[in-house]
DNA sequence: TTTTTTATACCTAAAATCAGGTAGTAAATA
DNA sequence: TATTTACTACCTGATTTTAGGTATAAAAAA
Protein backbone atom coordinates (compact mmCIF):
# COMPACT_ATOMS: atom_id res chain seq x y z
CA UNK A 1 0.00 0.00 0.00
CA UNK A 2 1.34 3.25 -1.21
CA UNK A 3 1.39 6.34 0.81
CA UNK A 4 -1.96 9.10 -0.06
CA UNK A 5 -1.30 11.48 -2.40
CA UNK A 6 -0.73 15.14 -0.95
CA UNK A 7 -2.74 17.43 -3.31
CA UNK A 8 -2.86 21.28 -3.12
CA UNK A 9 -5.87 23.03 -4.76
CA UNK A 10 -5.73 26.59 -6.39
CA UNK A 11 -8.82 28.04 -7.37
CA UNK A 12 -10.34 31.35 -6.65
CA UNK A 13 -13.68 29.78 -6.62
CA UNK A 14 -14.42 28.50 -3.01
CA UNK A 15 -17.03 26.42 -4.32
CA UNK A 16 -15.13 24.87 -6.97
CA UNK A 17 -12.63 24.28 -3.85
CA UNK A 18 -15.33 22.59 -1.59
CA UNK A 19 -16.05 20.29 -4.98
CA UNK A 20 -13.10 19.13 -5.87
CA UNK A 21 -12.13 17.94 -1.89
CA UNK A 22 -15.83 16.39 -2.11
CA UNK A 23 -14.79 14.58 -5.28
CA UNK A 24 -11.35 13.46 -3.94
CA UNK A 25 -12.42 13.01 -0.07
CA UNK A 26 -14.21 10.07 -1.69
CA UNK A 27 -11.21 7.76 -1.75
CA UNK A 28 -8.58 7.37 0.55
CA UNK A 29 -5.74 7.62 -1.75
CA UNK A 30 -6.56 11.14 -1.82
CA UNK A 31 -5.50 13.83 0.68
CA UNK A 32 -5.99 17.47 0.12
CA UNK A 33 -3.39 19.17 2.41
CA UNK A 34 -4.10 22.74 1.28
CA UNK A 35 -6.24 25.21 -0.99
CA UNK A 36 -5.66 28.61 -2.00
CA UNK A 37 -7.87 31.17 -3.70
CA UNK A 38 -4.53 33.45 -3.69
CA UNK A 39 -2.27 31.72 -5.87
CA UNK A 40 1.17 32.92 -4.96
CA UNK A 41 0.66 31.63 -1.98
CA UNK A 42 1.00 28.23 -2.89
CA UNK A 43 4.81 28.83 -3.75
CA UNK A 44 5.34 29.43 0.16
CA UNK A 45 3.17 26.41 0.87
CA UNK A 46 5.80 24.41 -1.33
CA UNK A 47 8.44 25.03 0.40
CA UNK A 48 7.87 23.85 3.97
CA UNK A 49 5.56 21.16 3.13
CA UNK A 50 5.39 17.90 0.83
CA UNK A 51 3.25 18.29 -1.66
CA UNK A 52 2.36 15.49 -5.23
CA UNK A 53 0.14 16.55 -6.98
CA UNK A 54 -1.70 20.90 -7.61
CA UNK A 55 -4.92 21.90 -9.20
CA UNK A 56 -4.36 24.84 -10.95
CA UNK A 57 -7.41 27.20 -12.13
CA UNK A 58 -5.85 28.67 -15.19
CA UNK A 59 -7.95 31.84 -14.57
CA UNK A 60 -7.63 33.67 -11.87
CA UNK A 61 -7.83 37.35 -11.06
CA UNK A 62 -4.36 38.44 -9.55
CA UNK A 63 -2.12 36.17 -11.37
CA UNK A 64 -1.98 34.03 -14.80
CA UNK A 65 -2.39 30.65 -14.26
CA UNK A 66 0.33 29.72 -16.63
CA UNK A 67 3.25 32.25 -15.52
CA UNK A 68 2.07 30.48 -12.12
CA UNK A 69 2.83 26.85 -13.35
CA UNK A 70 6.46 28.30 -14.33
CA UNK A 71 6.92 29.29 -11.44
CA UNK A 72 6.49 26.38 -9.22
CA UNK A 73 7.98 23.99 -11.97
CA UNK A 74 11.07 26.31 -11.12
CA UNK A 75 11.48 25.75 -7.82
CA UNK A 76 9.38 22.69 -7.31
CA UNK A 77 9.83 20.41 -10.27
CA UNK A 78 9.09 17.19 -8.99
CA UNK A 79 5.26 18.48 -8.02
CA UNK A 80 2.98 17.16 -11.01
CA UNK A 81 0.17 20.29 -12.17
CA UNK A 82 -2.76 19.71 -13.44
CA UNK A 83 -4.45 23.16 -15.37
CA UNK A 84 -8.30 23.52 -14.83
CA UNK A 85 -10.35 25.55 -16.46
CA UNK A 86 -13.76 26.21 -17.59
CA UNK A 87 -13.30 26.58 -21.62
CA UNK A 88 -10.52 26.40 -23.72
CA UNK A 89 -8.33 26.81 -26.49
CA UNK A 90 -6.26 23.95 -27.85
CA UNK A 91 -3.07 26.71 -27.56
CA UNK A 92 -3.74 27.80 -24.01
CA UNK A 93 -3.47 23.69 -23.18
CA UNK A 94 -0.59 23.64 -25.42
CA UNK A 95 1.20 26.42 -23.59
CA UNK A 96 0.28 24.91 -20.33
CA UNK A 97 2.09 21.59 -21.04
CA UNK A 98 4.96 23.16 -22.48
CA UNK A 99 4.79 25.50 -19.07
CA UNK A 100 5.40 22.03 -17.34
CA UNK A 101 1.89 20.81 -16.55
CA UNK A 102 1.17 17.14 -16.38
CA UNK A 103 -2.33 17.55 -17.81
CA UNK A 104 -5.43 19.77 -18.80
CA UNK A 105 -9.13 18.89 -17.06
CA UNK A 106 -11.96 20.68 -18.04
CA UNK A 107 -14.32 21.46 -14.85
CA UNK A 108 -16.89 19.77 -16.49
CA UNK A 109 -15.22 16.98 -15.90
CA UNK A 110 -16.37 13.77 -14.15
CA UNK A 111 -15.29 12.39 -11.00
CA UNK A 112 -14.44 9.34 -12.68
CA UNK A 113 -12.33 11.75 -15.34
CA UNK A 114 -10.64 13.45 -12.11
CA UNK A 115 -9.63 10.39 -9.94
CA UNK A 116 -8.03 8.97 -13.54
CA UNK A 117 -6.51 11.98 -14.16
CA UNK A 118 -4.33 11.95 -11.21
CA UNK A 119 -3.39 8.52 -11.25
CA UNK A 120 -2.01 8.52 -14.31
CA UNK A 121 -0.53 11.70 -14.02
CA UNK A 122 1.41 10.20 -10.63
CA UNK A 123 2.73 7.74 -13.18
CA UNK A 124 4.49 10.09 -15.01
CA UNK A 125 1.07 10.66 -17.69
CA UNK A 126 0.56 13.95 -19.37
CA UNK A 127 -3.44 13.44 -19.12
CA UNK A 128 -6.26 15.27 -20.87
CA UNK A 129 -10.36 14.75 -19.66
CA UNK A 130 -12.43 13.90 -22.82
CA UNK A 131 -13.55 16.73 -23.47
CA UNK A 132 -9.78 18.57 -23.68
CA UNK A 133 -8.73 15.40 -25.79
CA UNK A 134 -11.58 16.32 -28.01
CA UNK A 135 -9.95 19.93 -28.29
CA UNK A 136 -6.32 19.33 -28.91
CA UNK A 137 -7.46 16.33 -31.49
CA UNK A 138 -9.02 18.86 -33.50
CA UNK A 139 -5.23 20.81 -34.57
CA UNK A 140 -6.30 24.11 -36.92
CA UNK A 141 -3.53 25.36 -38.68
CA UNK A 142 -2.91 28.34 -36.75
CA UNK A 143 -2.15 25.89 -33.69
CA UNK A 144 1.29 25.15 -35.61
CA UNK A 145 2.46 28.90 -36.35
CA UNK A 146 3.94 29.86 -33.45
CA UNK A 147 2.65 33.34 -32.08
CA UNK A 148 4.71 36.26 -33.61
CA UNK A 149 5.30 38.91 -30.62
CA UNK A 150 3.78 42.06 -30.85
CA UNK A 151 6.02 45.52 -30.14
CA UNK A 152 4.96 47.48 -26.63
CA UNK A 153 3.78 50.04 -29.09
CA UNK A 154 1.81 47.64 -31.32
CA UNK A 155 0.18 46.22 -28.56
CA UNK A 156 -0.79 49.94 -27.14
CA UNK A 157 -2.19 50.48 -30.58
CA UNK A 158 -4.18 47.05 -30.93
CA UNK A 159 -5.55 47.22 -27.74
CA UNK A 160 -7.24 50.50 -29.08
CA UNK A 161 -7.93 49.58 -32.35
CA UNK A 162 -10.15 46.71 -30.38
CA UNK A 163 -11.61 49.25 -28.25
CA UNK A 164 -12.93 50.96 -31.43
CA UNK A 165 -11.05 53.75 -31.80
CA UNK A 166 -10.20 54.85 -35.55
CA UNK A 167 -6.47 55.44 -36.30
CA UNK A 168 -6.95 59.23 -36.57
CA UNK A 169 -8.28 58.71 -32.92
CA UNK A 170 -5.38 56.27 -32.09
CA UNK A 171 -2.53 59.05 -33.37
CA UNK A 172 -4.46 61.82 -31.44
CA UNK A 173 -4.60 60.22 -28.12
CA UNK A 174 -0.99 59.34 -28.16
CA UNK A 175 0.37 62.43 -29.63
CA UNK A 176 1.68 60.31 -33.10
CA UNK A 177 1.28 61.28 -36.76
CA UNK A 178 -2.08 59.45 -38.18
CA UNK A 179 -0.16 57.56 -41.03
CA UNK A 180 2.34 56.12 -37.83
CA UNK A 181 -0.73 54.60 -36.58
CA UNK A 182 -1.38 53.26 -40.04
CA UNK A 183 1.67 52.03 -40.09
CA UNK A 184 1.96 49.96 -36.94
CA UNK A 185 -1.78 49.00 -37.42
CA UNK A 186 -0.65 47.76 -41.23
CA UNK A 187 2.39 45.96 -39.20
CA UNK A 188 0.52 44.05 -36.43
CA UNK A 189 -2.37 43.14 -39.20
CA UNK A 190 0.63 41.45 -41.00
CA UNK A 191 2.10 39.60 -38.34
CA UNK A 192 -1.33 38.58 -37.22
CA UNK A 193 -2.38 37.09 -40.58
CA UNK A 194 -5.84 38.99 -40.50
CA UNK A 195 -7.27 41.31 -42.95
CA UNK A 196 -9.64 42.76 -41.49
CA UNK A 197 -11.11 44.13 -37.40
CA UNK A 198 -13.27 41.05 -37.11
CA UNK A 199 -10.43 38.94 -37.82
CA UNK A 200 -8.16 40.60 -35.80
CA UNK A 201 -10.50 40.56 -33.08
CA UNK A 202 -10.71 37.01 -33.08
CA UNK A 203 -7.33 36.11 -33.29
CA UNK A 204 -6.40 38.49 -30.44
CA UNK A 205 -8.90 36.62 -27.88
CA UNK A 206 -8.16 33.41 -29.07
CA UNK A 207 -4.90 33.33 -28.28
CA UNK A 208 -4.99 36.02 -25.31
CA UNK A 209 -2.51 38.39 -27.17
CA UNK A 210 -2.86 41.49 -24.79
CA UNK B 1 -39.04 24.95 13.66
CA UNK B 2 -39.60 25.50 9.66
CA UNK B 3 -39.56 22.77 6.97
CA UNK B 4 -35.89 22.03 5.36
CA UNK B 5 -35.43 24.17 1.54
CA UNK B 6 -35.74 22.07 -1.30
CA UNK B 7 -33.20 23.03 -3.36
CA UNK B 8 -32.07 22.00 -6.93
CA UNK B 9 -28.31 22.70 -8.64
CA UNK B 10 -28.61 23.41 -12.07
CA UNK B 11 -24.78 23.19 -13.31
CA UNK B 12 -22.83 21.92 -16.37
CA UNK B 13 -20.26 20.96 -14.33
CA UNK B 14 -20.23 17.87 -11.91
CA UNK B 15 -17.53 19.51 -9.54
CA UNK B 16 -19.74 22.77 -9.29
CA UNK B 17 -22.47 20.73 -8.17
CA UNK B 18 -20.77 18.59 -5.60
CA UNK B 19 -19.12 22.14 -4.18
CA UNK B 20 -22.43 23.91 -3.65
CA UNK B 21 -24.11 20.55 -2.07
CA UNK B 22 -21.11 20.27 -0.11
CA UNK B 23 -21.59 23.70 1.18
CA UNK B 24 -25.43 23.67 1.85
CA UNK B 25 -25.29 20.03 3.87
CA UNK B 26 -23.40 22.05 6.54
CA UNK B 27 -26.98 23.25 7.49
CA UNK B 28 -29.91 21.08 8.65
CA UNK B 29 -32.78 24.28 6.83
CA UNK B 30 -31.36 23.18 3.48
CA UNK B 31 -31.88 19.72 1.60
CA UNK B 32 -30.55 19.37 -2.17
CA UNK B 33 -33.36 17.24 -3.78
CA UNK B 34 -31.98 17.29 -7.30
CA UNK B 35 -29.13 18.43 -9.62
CA UNK B 36 -28.93 18.35 -13.21
CA UNK B 37 -26.11 18.93 -15.63
CA UNK B 38 -28.80 19.71 -18.51
CA UNK B 39 -30.90 22.52 -17.78
CA UNK B 40 -34.07 21.22 -19.63
CA UNK B 41 -34.28 17.78 -17.46
CA UNK B 42 -35.45 20.57 -14.22
CA UNK B 43 -39.04 21.47 -16.00
CA UNK B 44 -40.21 17.59 -16.05
CA UNK B 45 -38.94 16.84 -11.99
CA UNK B 46 -40.76 20.03 -10.77
CA UNK B 47 -43.72 18.65 -12.43
CA UNK B 48 -43.59 15.79 -9.73
CA UNK B 49 -41.51 17.05 -7.01
CA UNK B 50 -41.90 20.18 -4.34
CA UNK B 51 -39.21 22.92 -5.12
CA UNK B 52 -38.45 25.97 -2.62
CA UNK B 53 -34.96 27.36 -5.26
CA UNK B 54 -32.87 26.47 -7.95
CA UNK B 55 -29.56 27.30 -8.17
CA UNK B 56 -28.93 28.15 -11.80
CA UNK B 57 -26.12 28.32 -14.20
CA UNK B 58 -26.45 31.06 -16.67
CA UNK B 59 -23.74 29.72 -18.99
CA UNK B 60 -24.39 26.05 -20.60
CA UNK B 61 -23.99 24.22 -23.54
CA UNK B 62 -27.68 23.54 -24.30
CA UNK B 63 -29.59 25.96 -22.86
CA UNK B 64 -29.65 29.71 -22.15
CA UNK B 65 -29.57 30.08 -18.32
CA UNK B 66 -31.91 33.46 -19.31
CA UNK B 67 -34.11 31.28 -21.30
CA UNK B 68 -34.50 28.76 -18.86
CA UNK B 69 -35.11 31.03 -15.93
CA UNK B 70 -38.15 32.58 -18.14
CA UNK B 71 -39.25 28.97 -18.80
CA UNK B 72 -39.30 27.40 -14.69
CA UNK B 73 -40.62 30.88 -13.68
CA UNK B 74 -43.89 30.32 -16.42
CA UNK B 75 -44.85 27.17 -14.97
CA UNK B 76 -43.93 27.98 -11.41
CA UNK B 77 -44.04 31.09 -10.75
CA UNK B 78 -43.36 30.13 -7.17
CA UNK B 79 -40.15 28.76 -6.98
CA UNK B 80 -37.18 31.30 -6.26
CA UNK B 81 -34.34 30.59 -9.03
CA UNK B 82 -30.77 32.64 -8.22
CA UNK B 83 -28.60 32.92 -11.35
CA UNK B 84 -24.88 32.19 -11.37
CA UNK B 85 -21.48 32.56 -13.81
CA UNK B 86 -18.23 32.43 -12.99
CA UNK B 87 -17.76 36.30 -14.34
CA UNK B 88 -20.80 38.78 -14.70
CA UNK B 89 -22.15 41.83 -16.84
CA UNK B 90 -24.26 44.28 -15.66
CA UNK B 91 -26.59 44.46 -18.11
CA UNK B 92 -26.77 40.06 -18.22
CA UNK B 93 -27.46 40.43 -14.44
CA UNK B 94 -30.60 43.16 -14.97
CA UNK B 95 -31.81 40.78 -17.90
CA UNK B 96 -31.78 37.54 -15.50
CA UNK B 97 -33.80 39.66 -12.65
CA UNK B 98 -36.33 40.87 -15.58
CA UNK B 99 -37.05 37.26 -16.23
CA UNK B 100 -37.86 36.28 -13.07
CA UNK B 101 -35.15 35.81 -11.13
CA UNK B 102 -34.58 36.58 -7.23
CA UNK B 103 -30.78 37.40 -7.27
CA UNK B 104 -27.87 36.74 -8.70
CA UNK B 105 -23.98 35.17 -7.26
CA UNK B 106 -20.71 35.02 -8.54
CA UNK B 107 -19.20 31.90 -8.35
CA UNK B 108 -16.82 32.97 -6.26
CA UNK B 109 -18.76 33.51 -3.31
CA UNK B 110 -18.08 33.08 0.13
CA UNK B 111 -20.35 29.40 1.66
CA UNK B 112 -21.26 32.14 4.40
CA UNK B 113 -22.86 34.45 0.89
CA UNK B 114 -24.21 31.73 -0.68
CA UNK B 115 -26.26 30.91 3.02
CA UNK B 116 -27.10 34.97 3.46
CA UNK B 117 -28.62 35.07 -0.02
CA UNK B 118 -30.94 31.16 0.35
CA UNK B 119 -32.57 32.36 3.49
CA UNK B 120 -32.97 36.66 2.19
CA UNK B 121 -34.04 35.20 -1.22
CA UNK B 122 -36.88 32.81 0.28
CA UNK B 123 -38.12 35.62 2.49
CA UNK B 124 -38.54 37.49 -0.96
CA UNK B 125 -35.75 39.65 -1.22
CA UNK B 126 -34.03 40.35 -4.41
CA UNK B 127 -30.02 39.25 -3.06
CA UNK B 128 -26.67 39.09 -4.76
CA UNK B 129 -23.22 38.49 -4.04
CA UNK B 130 -20.99 40.79 -2.72
CA UNK B 131 -19.19 40.75 -6.07
CA UNK B 132 -22.09 41.35 -7.94
CA UNK B 133 -23.27 44.04 -5.79
CA UNK B 134 -20.36 45.71 -6.78
CA UNK B 135 -21.10 45.49 -10.57
CA UNK B 136 -24.70 46.67 -10.65
CA UNK B 137 -23.47 49.94 -8.41
CA UNK B 138 -21.86 50.69 -11.01
CA UNK B 139 -24.53 51.60 -13.74
CA UNK B 140 -22.98 52.36 -17.65
CA UNK B 141 -24.82 54.36 -19.38
CA UNK B 142 -25.45 51.78 -22.39
CA UNK B 143 -27.29 49.75 -19.30
CA UNK B 144 -30.52 51.95 -18.81
CA UNK B 145 -30.78 51.50 -22.88
CA UNK B 146 -32.85 48.66 -23.30
CA UNK B 147 -30.94 46.36 -26.01
CA UNK B 148 -32.48 46.67 -29.63
CA UNK B 149 -33.85 43.51 -31.17
CA UNK B 150 -32.45 42.03 -34.09
CA UNK B 151 -34.10 40.18 -36.93
CA UNK B 152 -33.27 36.92 -37.81
CA UNK B 153 -31.74 37.27 -40.91
CA UNK B 154 -30.27 40.72 -39.01
CA UNK B 155 -28.46 38.17 -36.76
CA UNK B 156 -27.40 35.37 -39.30
CA UNK B 157 -25.48 38.63 -41.12
CA UNK B 158 -24.21 39.65 -37.88
CA UNK B 159 -22.50 36.39 -37.19
CA UNK B 160 -20.85 36.60 -40.07
CA UNK B 161 -19.78 39.74 -40.09
CA UNK B 162 -18.05 38.91 -36.45
CA UNK B 163 -16.28 35.87 -38.21
CA UNK B 164 -14.50 38.56 -39.98
CA UNK B 165 -16.14 37.93 -43.64
CA UNK B 166 -16.91 41.40 -45.53
CA UNK B 167 -19.69 42.26 -47.63
CA UNK B 168 -19.38 39.99 -50.65
CA UNK B 169 -18.64 37.46 -48.83
CA UNK B 170 -21.81 37.19 -47.05
CA UNK B 171 -23.68 38.22 -50.27
CA UNK B 172 -22.05 35.46 -51.78
CA UNK B 173 -22.72 32.91 -49.30
CA UNK B 174 -26.60 33.99 -48.58
CA UNK B 175 -27.41 34.56 -51.68
CA UNK B 176 -28.55 37.41 -51.64
CA UNK B 177 -26.94 41.09 -52.97
CA UNK B 178 -24.16 42.61 -52.20
CA UNK B 179 -26.21 46.19 -51.80
CA UNK B 180 -28.55 43.91 -49.42
CA UNK B 181 -26.20 42.71 -47.33
CA UNK B 182 -24.91 46.56 -46.90
CA UNK B 183 -28.24 47.52 -46.34
CA UNK B 184 -28.86 45.09 -43.03
CA UNK B 185 -25.14 45.90 -41.78
CA UNK B 186 -26.35 49.06 -41.61
CA UNK B 187 -29.12 48.85 -39.71
CA UNK B 188 -27.23 46.33 -37.23
CA UNK B 189 -24.82 49.33 -36.91
CA UNK B 190 -27.79 52.19 -36.42
CA UNK B 191 -29.31 49.61 -34.01
CA UNK B 192 -26.75 49.17 -32.01
CA UNK B 193 -25.63 52.54 -31.98
CA UNK B 194 -22.10 51.62 -33.08
CA UNK B 195 -19.86 53.41 -35.47
CA UNK B 196 -17.29 50.40 -36.93
CA UNK B 197 -16.57 46.71 -36.28
CA UNK B 198 -14.63 47.09 -33.37
CA UNK B 199 -17.57 48.37 -31.24
CA UNK B 200 -19.80 46.19 -32.93
CA UNK B 201 -18.21 43.33 -32.03
CA UNK B 202 -17.41 44.46 -28.52
CA UNK B 203 -21.33 45.01 -27.97
CA UNK B 204 -22.54 41.96 -29.26
CA UNK B 205 -20.14 40.11 -26.99
CA UNK B 206 -20.79 42.46 -23.98
CA UNK B 207 -24.51 42.50 -24.39
CA UNK B 208 -24.65 38.10 -25.67
CA UNK B 209 -26.32 39.19 -28.79
CA UNK B 210 -26.56 35.71 -30.65
C1' DT C 1 31.03 47.70 -33.92
C1' DT C 2 27.74 46.04 -37.01
C1' DT C 3 23.23 44.45 -37.55
C1' DT C 4 18.57 44.16 -36.35
C1' DT C 5 14.57 45.83 -34.23
C1' DT C 6 11.54 49.48 -32.99
C1' DA C 7 9.24 53.61 -33.66
C1' DT C 8 8.42 57.13 -36.42
C1' DA C 9 6.58 59.37 -40.92
C1' DC C 10 5.25 59.99 -45.75
C1' DC C 11 3.17 58.73 -50.64
C1' DT C 12 -0.19 56.46 -53.57
C1' DA C 13 -4.06 53.79 -54.71
C1' DA C 14 -7.39 50.18 -54.29
C1' DA C 15 -10.90 48.22 -51.45
C1' DA C 16 -14.21 48.36 -47.99
C1' DT C 17 -16.93 50.53 -44.81
C1' DC C 18 -19.99 54.13 -43.24
C1' DA C 19 -23.95 57.12 -43.91
C1' DG C 20 -27.69 59.26 -46.17
C1' DG C 21 -31.40 58.56 -49.19
C1' DT C 22 -35.45 55.74 -51.70
C1' DA C 23 -38.49 51.80 -52.65
C1' DG C 24 -41.13 47.37 -53.64
C1' DT C 25 -42.91 42.93 -51.89
C1' DA C 26 -44.18 39.64 -48.56
C1' DA C 27 -45.35 38.50 -44.03
C1' DA C 28 -47.01 39.43 -39.67
C1' DT C 29 -49.80 42.13 -36.58
C1' DA C 30 -53.32 45.22 -35.04
C1' DT D 1 -58.57 45.39 -43.72
C1' DA D 2 -55.06 48.53 -42.62
C1' DT D 3 -50.65 49.05 -40.70
C1' DT D 4 -46.28 47.71 -39.42
C1' DT D 5 -42.24 44.90 -39.77
C1' DA D 6 -38.95 42.27 -42.34
C1' DC D 7 -36.41 41.53 -46.31
C1' DT D 8 -34.88 42.77 -50.37
C1' DA D 9 -32.37 46.10 -53.71
C1' DC D 10 -30.38 50.29 -55.66
C1' DC D 11 -27.92 55.12 -55.80
C1' DT D 12 -24.50 58.42 -54.20
C1' DG D 13 -20.81 60.22 -51.67
C1' DA D 14 -17.71 60.60 -47.75
C1' DT D 15 -14.71 58.30 -44.75
C1' DT D 16 -11.73 54.64 -43.39
C1' DT D 17 -9.23 50.76 -43.93
C1' DT D 18 -6.16 47.87 -46.47
C1' DA D 19 -2.01 47.25 -49.09
C1' DG D 20 2.05 48.36 -51.61
C1' DG D 21 6.07 51.12 -51.44
C1' DT D 22 10.12 54.06 -49.09
C1' DA D 23 12.85 56.14 -45.36
C1' DT D 24 15.25 57.95 -41.07
C1' DA D 25 16.76 57.95 -36.22
C1' DA D 26 17.20 55.68 -31.95
C1' DA D 27 17.59 51.67 -29.33
C1' DA D 28 18.71 47.00 -28.65
C1' DA D 29 21.03 42.89 -29.79
C1' DA D 30 24.54 40.13 -31.97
Amino acid sequence: MQQTIKIVIIDDHPMVIEGISAFLSKSDNFEVVACFTNGLEVLEFAKNNPVDLIFLDVFMPAINGIDLCKGIKQTHPEIIILGMSSQSERSLVMQFIQNGASGYLLKNASKEEFFDCIVKAINGEIVFSNEVKQIIGKPEISDFKKLPSLTRREKEILSLIILGKNSQEIADSLFLSFLTIQTHRRNIMTKLEVKNIAELINVVQKNRIL
